[in-house]
DNA sequence: ACGCAGCCTTGACCGGGGTCAATTCGGGGA
DNA sequence: TCCCCGAATTGACCCCGGTCAAGGCTGCGT
């Protein structure tokens, strides 16, 4: 145990902790543009919220009108069949905005939402947020973040059908870090499989079938990747865009 | 040859031909509340587009910014990976919109647009298009188009992941006809194969099953269910609503 | 320290559905 | 009318990844 490995997590931890609602709404693309005076408004409507690893925010059909933003851990957002079959919709991450599905038209929410680690977020009811609709730059940012939504949605379907666990796997890795060598993940495996739209057994065998051949090494909740991995693959490995 | 087989599509053909702008749009639910000045507007930079089946409306991550209404027809939205396996993201109806990925934010288009049968469609640019959202209602309605697609598409990963292609297949002459026993489907089965995310030999084998197990039956373009048989997995027949 | 309960791994099995290839069907054009 | 090309069907094959079942590992509560 040298110094290098020394564990920042904690002091994170603590940051992010007593950030307040303000800053993480300045950090979420969706108020990043809001004037100090309507995001004073938005926080003082807000409740926080702390949720434990395994947790649900919601469940599908619930008849909340609140949208969410998450500050801090990390949310699965699923669908589940009658036969208990459950299929990831999205993972949310940091300083996204979920649920927007509730403040417009009617019927409960599309999915559940499960925290897959320790997570904060704050709730906005969809009345606090009506006012915001004046403001026109409000409006553009918001239908932009529908749009975008969109578009990943649409990305989605096409890697979960056209794509095998191997390529689902990596996408996921380079969402979660870029196109980085070392990434912490820090979910149960159980929960990685579910996002990439498989099960644990799948997962497991793809991952010692990765460290036979050397690419890939998992520590912990660290993942290393061979050098070069990502360049290899067609994804510059500084700031590049993902091919799709 | 009887009376009751009189072909009417040949009358609906005519009159869909003669439909202007105007009168699509207002059966379009975006554009349904808009007001006549609105509406004339609109259609006065509006393109009419006459598509063959088989063509191409637009490709992926080409530069338009033009927003579409199906007038007659059908439009197969999909997306294709290099090695040339393609994904269906979405079957339009005649009186839907599509591509309003293209009026905000950046990229082209996410999906390639193809007709599957004869289409006519309005083609309305993205600046045309800025002025009415001053108007509130369009907004609103705007937003709660965008909010149900992305209610579809959290669907749509779910149906092509977690159902059988059989599931998929009933799901998809549902969207097509609703709970009723006879249902015109006029577009070539590879295209319906597409749309339910498989290939034709697979939809080939599935309905010489459906057909030996005596639930269906298929003659030209119309399929005959046995009786009763939305019933049987809880659909209602009149007006009910799908199960998900 | 112990024990139990999840989580993860590993093995054996198998089935849905995709691939490849060979016919057959069917509708539009000369 | 015949021809022809693409659509549709059918058969043989097989592979990815899901299911079921048995351990091993780990962390938490008492």
């Amino acid at each position: 145990m040298n110094i290098s490995t020394i564990d920042i997590e904690p002091f994170l931890m603590q940051y992010t902790m007593i950030m307040n609602t303000i800053e993480t709404l300045m950090k979420t693309a969706l108020f990043r543009d809001l004037g100090e005076e309507s995001l004073a408004r938005l926080s003082e409507g807000s409740r926080r919220l702390e949720i434990a690893r395994g947790e649900h925010i919601f469940f599908e059909d619930d008849e909340g009108r609140d949208l969410f933003v998450l500050a801090e851990g990390g949310v699965r957002l699923y669908k589940l069949s009658e036969d208990g079959q459950e299929t990831t919709v999205k993972l949310v991450n940091p300083f996204e905005a979920f649920a927007e599905f509730a403040l417009f038209g009617g019927g409960g929410y599309p999915v559940n939402a499960v925290a897959v680690k320790y997570s904060v977020a704050y709730a906005f009811s969809g009345s606090t947020f009506q006012a915001l609709f004046e403001d026109r730059a409000f409006r553009r940012e918001f239908i932009s973040t529908l749009i975008e939504r969109l578009r990943y949605l649409s990305q989605r379907i096409h890697y979960l059908t056209a794509y095998d666990v191997e390529q689902r796997f990596f996408r996921f890795l380079y969402e979660q870090c870029g196109p980085v060598e070392k990434c912490r993940v820090e979910m149960p495996k159980k929960e990685i499989a579910a996002t990439i739209g498989t099960i644990p057994e799948t997962l497991s065998r793809l991952i010692l079938r990765l460290r036979d051949r050397g690419d890939i090494e998992w520590k912990g909740s660290t993942i290393t990747l061979r050098e070069g991995f990502w360049k290899e693959r067609g994804m510059l490995s500084s700031d590049g865009q993902i091919a799709d």
